[in-house]
RNA sequence: CGGGGCAUAGCGCAGUCUGGUAGCGCAUCUGCUUUGGGAGCAGAGGGUCGGGGGUUCGAAUCCCUCUGCCCCGACCA
């Protein structure tokens, strides 16, 4: 029986394990505010590196930064009927901009707003009317914009990471003139992403086009990325829709085309936000904390001097230093390696369990022996704590990018594996009833089933085993087969899955 | 908005039923001893018991009221 750091562990309670990660791994914590969260100096490295990368992704694809208001005003959000009615239920209303103390000395907002402002839930109606003035000719087009920023969605339920009240993402926005450029753009970026979380942060992902039930409020069609947890229910990390000619119509973005007439332009929007967090760590991380994929980590290598007696420390800190210059001088992903010394005088084993706990990739354990041998002493994050070896310091420093390079290809190969393990074709309703069985808390995961998209199968579904459908996957190419519900034949393959 | 809970030290809780000087664990601080698998011992600091009102000689405890939060449901990146 061994210890483990998190408690309780993954098979105890899912959840309760999730929260104590997140905790213990130092990444964010439930803010004063109802449903707000502070991202944690840790976290918010993470986060950084994600936006790096994704920036650069979204730069390479044509598209520039800009930034418009927090505010949209009410009228806005009106526009367009299916968007206001998917958002409305969830938008904080600024509805004063001035306080004033009453009789008590308790302050009272004052100066009541002649319209009511919308902090910004997604900004499709803010920019629909800047795109409405910014494009006249199909010289101006494409429009290919993004935006860094935060959003508010008033959630009934908030999960650190996964559901917050306020959340930080990108969203992109883009206006063509062509419907089959608008659907391009709108897949490109879906790849984009398919690209950043696989790659990146090593999570492998079902990808394709959602149902009709859970597409975007306003949207023509929604593709997602989908990832399984590792207790078998789905995450969407991103979405990329097109629009049509919706948001054009309702805010009136027209353009004269090469033939001098008058046409609504096409516009898509995508976004992730820092949800991916949480699913990073609800995939990736075991019972001892966080794992970090190499490539995301803030830092690559933690060195830990081990200091027994003072006359040892010059000694081991210049042997930690120039381990330091000479590590930070290779680079791993084409950038340079991320080091950092440990001197804190925490005691050795704490100070270990730290970093383990905050999932950095690679611990070296450095006290005389290793400064006399010249030697590094290695644990690393994807092997048992305990299973740590001698390496020559040279030879370790020459291998470093390799074995973090194999360690990123071993996290994601150990989430494919399960994702795989854990989808199933389905044939039949009978099939999809025990697949998901309500009373066997090891059911479920991916299920693969041919299926007519309709309201009744649907509800039914999501009433007995709360399940849904959660994406066609585009790698099945439009694969289909007899509807197990209905035995219609020409129904899309489907996965379904309970989801976060 | 429906149903159920909770509010006591930085964090997690006991004490409330049965009213009688505010407790425990972790964390923090100090000292000593330890240190290559999550240290041990000794000591210290820290709370108008969510707010307001009432009953009482006396209220964390009983009554009224307000506020905030959590869980289950509907909503959801």
């Amino acid at each position: 029986m061994t210890k483990t750091a998190i408690s309780p562990t993954r098979s105890e309670n899912y959840p309760e394990w999730y929260q104590q990660v997140i905790k213990a791994a130092d990444l964010a914590e439930s803010s004063v505010v109802r449903g707000c969260m502070v991202i944690k100096p840790w976290g918010y490295a993470i986060w950084e590196n994600i936006q790096k990368t994704l920036d650069g992704m979204i730069k390479a694809t044509g598209h520039k930064n800009f930034y418009c208001p927090l505010f949209v005003p009410l009228s806005f959000l009106e526009k367009e009927a299916e968007h206001v009615e998917g958002f409305a239920k969830e938008c904080a209303v600024v509805t004063h901009h001035r306080l004033e103390a009453d009789d008590n000395g308790k302050l009272q907002p004052a100066g009541k707003l002649e319209e009511p402002l919308i902090i910004r839930p997604t900004s499709e109606a803010i920019i629909g009317d800047l795109y409405s003035r910014w494009i006249q000719s199909y010289r101006d087009l494409p429009m290919l914009y993004n935006q860094w920023a935060n959003v508010v969605r008033w959630e009934m339920r908030t999960r650190l990471f996964l559901r917050t009240s306020e959340f930080l993402w990108q969203e992109g926005h883009t206006a063509h003139a062509t419907e089959q450029e608008a659907r391009e753009e709108t897949l490109k970026m879906l790849h984009t992403y398919v690209t950043l979380v696989q790659d990146y942060l090593a999570m492998p992902v079902a990808y394709g086009e959602k149902t009709k039930s859970e597409r975007f409020p306003g949207a023509v069609n929604t593709y997602t990325i989908e990832a399984m947890m590792q207790d078998k229910k789905a995450l969407q990390g991103g979405t990329s829709h097109y629009l049509g000619q919706n948001f054009a119509k309702a805010f009136n973005i027209k353009f004269l085309n090469a033939q001098g007439s008058e046409e609504y332009v096409h516009t898509t929007s995508w976004g992730v936000t820092t949800r991916l967090i949480g699913s990073l760590v609800m995939m990736h991380s075991d019972d001892d904390g966080l794992i970090l994929p190499p490539k995301v980590a803030p830092t690559h290598i933690v060195i830990l001097p081990l200091i027994r007696s003072e006359q040892d420390r010059t000694k081991i800190m210049e042997y930690c230093e120039g381990l330091l210059h000479a590590l930070k001088a290779t680079k791993y992903n084409e950038l340079p390696i991320q080091v950092e010394i440990d001197a804190s005088d925490l005691r050795p084993g704490e100070k270990a369990w730290s970093w383990v706990k905050k999932g950095a990739p690679l611990r070296l354990e450095i006290g005389m022996q290793e400064v006399t041998k010249e030697t590094v002493f290695l644990g690393r994050r994807d092997r048992a704590y305990n299973e740590k070896v001698a390496l020559n310091k040279n030879e370790f420093i020459a291998n470093v990018a390799s074995m973090l390079q194999e360690m990123q290809q071993n996290i994601f190969n150990r989430a494919k594996k399960f994702q795989q393990d854990n989808t199933v074709e389905i044939k039949s309703v009978d099939e999809l009833y025990k697949f998901f069985d309500p009373k066997d808390e090891n059911s479920g995961g991916f299920a693969l089933a041919p299926w007519i998209d309709e309201p009744e199968s649907e509800a039914r579904m999501k009433q007995d085993l709360k399940v849904t459908a959660r994406v066609i996957p585009a790698e099945l190419n439009g694969k289909t087969g007899k509807c197990i519900f209905t035995g219609k034949e020409g129904a899309p393959y489907t996965i379904f899955a309970k989801a976060y």
